[in-house]
DNA sequence: TGGGTTTTTCTTTGATTTTTGAAAGCGATG
DNA sequence: CATCGCTTTCAAAAATCAAAGAAAAACCCA
């Protein structure tokens, strides 16, 4: 998941949306601006972003409407922004489907912040992930990307991988790693260096840098730099 | 599935705790108390609940710190509940891990209502639905529906999608799926295959894009995308 | 209730696909 | 130039899938 989140805003006051949407993409989101509720609604269908803020006072489709219709069937979560400030609105805002309620005045900074707290939850980052070089190996759902782009990898292949991206810098010997990745195994072959070379194929296209450096005479390390 | 979503509350101030308390049992959920931030963490340990109401100042270790040490293992939702109400701290509490920030004196219903709207997200029990890709599971109805149109299943086949749909992402493999779906087996058939098949069939009808993928070597997942 | 019917569940099997690992020759390196 | 590492090739092994049917359970109607 190395793409930039995007961001729906669904606000009718060109000047906050403009202020809101300079603001995310200063903080590397994708935006998209609509100002009302019915173009807000359509956007959403068609792109599917990862996050809604949603101001409520909206032409043509009020905002809470909005709200409802995206929560029949999506989970993204949505961020209500608006200048309501009593709490039966912030409770009809929260039951309608949205995952925060903020007054305006509001404080940027705090928008943001609470941008990054949902997009936290939502996207797989949270749970095991580990990240080496340019590469995000997702180890629950067993993915390698890199710039969002999926590198398909076999078990074994993966698995040595692993071993290497939780180990960054550190240098293993071919008998550590048959070891490790091949434990049911009375070694005296060269698998390891087999592997390694299709890793190197399938992760180091181009004549980019090395990631897998050979260690002569050792073994093998992947380094960042 | 069909028990009271657990909140444990971490606030020092007792008349305070004892408000939050009474309001969260009379809207049904099950209620820890504790008055500290250690207590509060090894409860939160010992119990996994569905969501945390924590208060900044606490004695002992700081509110911060446990919502730290809370988002090292879990996802849970915390919502803090201070006396700050300025923007750095807010900032700061969300990018500690926390989901949520209320500023005393606040309103119990609003407080009621973002419970409601996190429990939401993390707990389908709660609503009794579970979303993915454009699938809509009623657990309690034990339906299956795509675009309104109704998806006949048998007990096992909803009970595998359900596993598969509640962990959107995760690979299973074989024996966990085993275990989960059929615990009273001794395994050693290819139920679970067989069943990924049925569910297959059933579920991407025409050429439409996979559901449930296959990771070879290891086992299934249901990616979205 | 009970006997027949339908549905669901689970096993077996064999075809198909993908991964795996060994060997061998080439290439690089110290 | 001798050793160590790299790459390719290919056959064997393993994993997966789909189909078919037996066994079990659920259902229905008299």
């Amino acid at each position: 998941m190395e793409r930039k989140p995007q961001v729906l805003i669904v606000e009718d006051e060109k000047e906050i949306a403009k202020f809101i949407d300079l603001e995310l993409q200063a903080e590397n989101y994708e935006t998209i601006v609509t100002y009302d509720g019915v173009t807000g609604l359509s956007k959403f269908r068609e792109l599917n972003p990862d996050l809604v803020v949603l101001d409520l006072m909206l032409p043509v489709l009020d905002g809470l409407e909005v709200a409802r219709r995206i929560r029949k069937t999506s989970n993204t979560p949505i961020i209500i922004l608006t200048a309501k400030d009593n709490v039966e609105d912030k409770v009809l805002g929260l039951d309608s489907g949205a995952d925060d309620y903020l007054v305006k005045p509001f404080s940027i900074e705090e928008l943001l912040a609470r941008v990054r707290a949902h997009l936290r939850r939502v996207n797989p980052a949270v749970t095991g992930e580990v990240r080496v070089a340019d590469l995000v190996m997702n180890l629950d759902g067993r993915e390698v990307f890199r710039d969002g782009r999926r590198i398909e990898l076999s078990a074994k292949e993966f698995e040595l991988l692993e071993l290497f991206a939780r180990n960054p810098g550190k240098v293993f010997n071919r008998f550590e790693i048959e070891e490790k990745v091949w434990p049911e195994y009375t070694g005296g072959s060269n698998v390891v260096d087999v592997y390694v070379g299709y890793l190197r194929r399938k992760l180091e296209r181009d004549g980019e840098r090395r990631l897998i450096h050979t260690v002569r005479g050792v073994g093998y390390v992947l380094r960042e730099e």
